[in-house]
DNA sequence: GTCTATATTGCGATAGAC
DNA sequence: GTCTATCGCAATATAGAC
């Protein structure tokens, strides 16, 4: 792996656990095996380097989220197949913890992979759920992007109980609560 | 208002805006008006002040919530409360955040209230679940842990999308949503 | 109790040798 | 391209005057 690659990497771990403002260009060049030179060379700076980090985690969860999003099954299934993918919950979400960094926020730049790989995946949900009631499987008073929504909500939020508990139990049930709820109607 | 006391509510603020990783003591010391000095008198450093501002703002949230989850209303209108209460949607919460800092996470003190107070929230509705299943306001299908964490879930995940979007318009499609599912049976 | 002065360490970036 | 050396400044904390 090339010094570029090993930044990179090195920049969306630590961007990963420690977030923006809690990651040091230092950690990041000792964690890579790399000397302050490299980075200078590679990179404008810490921002720079970020934002690449960020584009390709961005991209990964995206391809990841629509990879399941656009499997086999019904509009529930998917959704279904969604909500309990495998995660590793107690590390969080790596494009969602990014909105609590207060210069991601900031930045136009920094921001904009963020947002747009949430709406992204909101969107195709919602559509899910426009498909699902033409299929009669969802009721006709929902509303797709309300529900959309609470989908995507309902995951991140489930990292939030889960690690102030310190435990992906409530991460669990916040799912299965929603999957109680969004529960195909019997005659589906 | 008191030196320690500005200390605290400073602190609390910047915590709210910027984590625990992301305040400097130099931060708080300028917001508060107060000198190096004032900050070691009456507190051990940074982490015992921190300790004192999330204590208090964790307290607050619980009550604030306790009001309207304890206030009038069917089961159903109190958690309606609960989810449509005013908020400073682009702000976030000042404890959920807390749980992406991984130097709270990291100390068993400061995460402590953090998790006390998310957990008393979630019981509170949990039980308000159930209360509403004995009126007949919620199908007996439900799990009222698993729906309160729902709940919950949904109102922390709402913050991170309003935050990625820039505007609060997704949190209350978040909340939209998981009211229309959770609307009470017809024959309640 | 509050202040200023100071110490030590690390941040984020630049310079320039190799 | 990568390295070490260095810069200017802030983070966190201590010392000691007032």
């Amino acid at each position: 792996m090339s010094t570029a690659e090993r930044l990179i990497e090195s920049t969306r771990e630590l961007l990963w656990e420690r977030g923006y403002v809690g990651t040091s260009p230092k950690a990041i060049l000792e964690r890579a095996g790399a000397g302050q030179g490299s980075m200078y060379h590679h990179f404008k700076g810490k921002p720079d380097l970020a934002l690449a980090a960020i584009r390709r985690t961005a991209d990964e969860m995206r391809a990841t989220a629509e990879r399941v999003l656009d499997g086999p099954g019904t509009p529930y299934e998917r959704i279904e197949a969604y909500l309990t993918r495998e995660r590793d919950v107690l590390r969080g979400c790596p494009v969602g913890r990014l909105t609590m960094d207060p210069e991601v926020i900031a930045s136009q730049e920094l921001r904009a992979p963020v947002d747009e790989t949430i709406d992204r995946i909101r969107e195709r949900i919602a559509h899910l759920v426009e498909e699902g009631q033409e299929q009669g499987q969802f009721g006709p008073e929902l509303d797709g992007e309300a529900i959309a929504a609470t989908v995507v909500a309902t995951v991140q939020g489930g990292y939030v109980l889960a690690r102030a508990a310190g435990s992906p139990t409530a991460f669990d049930a916040g799912v299965r609560g929603l999957l109680s709820l969004l529960a195909p109607r019997p005659a589906g």
